[in-house]
RNA sequence: CGGGGCGUAACUCAGUUUGGUAGAGUGCUUGCUUUGGGAGCAAGAUGCCGCAGGUUCAAGUCCUGUCGCCCCGACCA
């Protein structure tokens, strides 16, 4: 390890030793969340919380731009209500929470707080779209729900958790598959522009298909520590839910036929895959573009005459230049400074002293590799974004790098197997037959379980890497979050 | 839901074996000196020892119960 990478936080525990450890170390020095009495209910504070609403701001851009709309659903969803589609119902009843009570009364019919909204969704198109003068209907909720799950961690799965949900309703169901297709695309692209974060896109397996859903496109990426984590979904239901709910319209030939419908989402468990993409033995390395502060400046013997003031005046100019820039005047010596804004990931540092301000000039350093420059005061602006720019295609392409180095083609059962026992974890290509019982069976020897069937399709052979029957597809295969 | 660990100051933890005045480091407050990689000295403030019962002259420590959190597995965004 080089002098420059070396370890200069100690209250973080390093990913080598215990990843896990690691992780929540992060989650807390950087003041990202603050566990509560309730289990899995994490406050999100506001450095955490900013994260959030840059990545919020950016996705509903793009929603918007692609013609869909904001609404808000109620959170509560009547037992009746929920068990209107089997599937669905049976997918989610072991992991909702109830309310059975209002005041004193005890409720009829017990309302369940929300896992999911497809249910509300489908209740309110029956009333809504009549007419394909009424279709499509491109809906989309930023609201949280809540998921009963027995073991949680911060970011990665709480029991209750910020997401968006896309709920769209099309007249036909080539519509509907283009719907699911692009949103899992938009996906994609912000994962890859704004959170400097590689995906794999796929579809999932039957087996892992949403509840109630017809097709699961899925978007995966693989962690720092060889562990695959879903970034996001996609769903494509047919006309499944609409025969369920009686959704119904009236079509050009005056002919009474069902629509199709699509759902899909991400959630905070996109800040979790930012820190375990990017994060280092440091801290937090947060993608410029997604950042709460993109660039701190650090003045260094700031009671001296006039260095207050000059930092002041960068500061200025930073903000008419459009950057989330802060100025960190408090006490703590520079070198303290320097520790905690590497700990809270801030992806550009702008070191300014006497000794600069003699040479009208300033010190640069970027979190990710620590590469110190001085820029003349003259270039600030045009240094700056050179700079953020530097540091996202510098994550972007160490993410791309640890997700290849980490990803292996294996032909049969033992160099799963093996390939795991000697390089750890990763993705794992192999050949599949289609078969259930194949996927089972893989996930039960080796240990990893099908991630995707890539859209990206190699033949590494024509036979499945379990039965040795004709292959289908090749799938990516791993341990996930 | 299975396995493991842990609840003592804001944080990390010692003290529990063998009952006897509530501790340390860090942080916090104030002052002075410092400032290019987590500064130094001095003075201060901070505790229902998770909660509820019990045993005892006496419980952080022993007994019973209970609640919660963290980690690892199976399931899930």
């Amino acid at each position: 390890m080089s002098k420059d990478n070396k370890k200069m936080v100690d209250a973080i525990t390093s990913m080598e030793e215990d990843f896990a450890k690691w992780y929540t170390d992060i989650v807390k020095k950087a003041e990202l969340i603050e566990y509560t009495s309730v289990k899995g209910c994490m406050v999100i504070r506001p450095y955490g919380y900013a994260i959030w609403e840059n990545i919020q701001r950016i996705l509903d851009g793009m929603f918007k731009e692609t013609g869909h709309e904001n609404v808000c659903m109620p959170m509560f969803i009547p037992e009746s209500l929920l068990q209107k589609e089997k599937d669905h119902v049976e997918g989610f009843a072991p992991e909702v929470a109830w309310v059975t009570y209002g005041g004193n009364e005890k409720l009829e019919d017990r309302l369940c707080v929300r896992p999911t909204s497809e249910t509300l969704f489908c209740e309110h198109y029956a009333n809504i779209v009549h007419s394909y003068r009424d279709l499509p209907k491109l809906y989309n909720q930023w609201v949280s729900v809540v998921r009963w799950e027995k073991t949680t961690r911060p970011f990665l799965r709480s029991r209750e958790f910020l997401w968006q949900e896309g709920h769209t309703i099309h007249a036909t169901a080539e519509e509907a598959v283009e719907e699911t297709e692009k949103m899992l695309g938009i996906y994609a692209k912000f994962c890859e522009e704004s959170l400097a974060m590689p995906v794999v896109k796929g579809r999932k397996t039957d087996s892992d298909k949403f509840a109630g859903a017809e097709a699961t496109y899925a978007i995966e990426a693989l962690m720092h520590d060889g562990k695959a984590l879903q970034a996001g979904t996609s769903h494509y239901f047919g006309d499944g839910f609409a025969k369920a709910f009686d959704i119904m319209y009236t079509d050009k030939e005056n002919k009474k036929v069902y629509p199709h419908q699509t759902s899909w989402g991400v959630t905070t468990r996109l800040i979790g895959a930012i820190i375990m993409t990017h994060g280092d033995n440091n801290g937090l390395v947060l993608p410029p573009a997604v950042a709460p502060v993109q660039a701190v400046i650090i003045p260094v013997q700031q009671f001296k005459e006039g260095v207050l003031d000059k930092a002041r005046e960068l500061e200025e100019r930073l903000k008419a230049h459009g950057i989330r820039v802060k100025l960190d005047d408090s006490d703590n010596s520079p070198g303290w400074k320097f520790a905690e804004y590497e700990m809270k990931g801030v992806p550009l540092r702008i070191e300014l002293g006497p000794k600069d301000i003699e040479q009208d000039q300033c010190v640069m350093v970027t979190r990710h590799n620590r590469e110190k420059s001085f820029v003349s005061l003259a270039e600030l602006e045009k240094a700056v974004d050179e700079k953020l720019k530097a540091v996202h295609d510098g994550l972007y392409r160490a993410a791309l790098e640890n997700r290849e180095k980490r990803t292996y083609s294996c032909l049969t059962m033992d160099e799963i197997t093996d390939v795991l026992e000697k390089k750890g974890d990763g993705f794992i290509k192999a050949m599949w037959c289609g078969d259930e019982a194949c996927e089972d069976k893989v996930k039960e020897v080796t240990g990893v379980g099908s991630r995707c069937i890539p859209f990206e399709q190699e033949q590494l052979s024509d036979k499945c890497v379990c039965c040795g029957k004709p292959a289908k597809a090749m799938v990516y295969w791993g341990k996930a979050y």
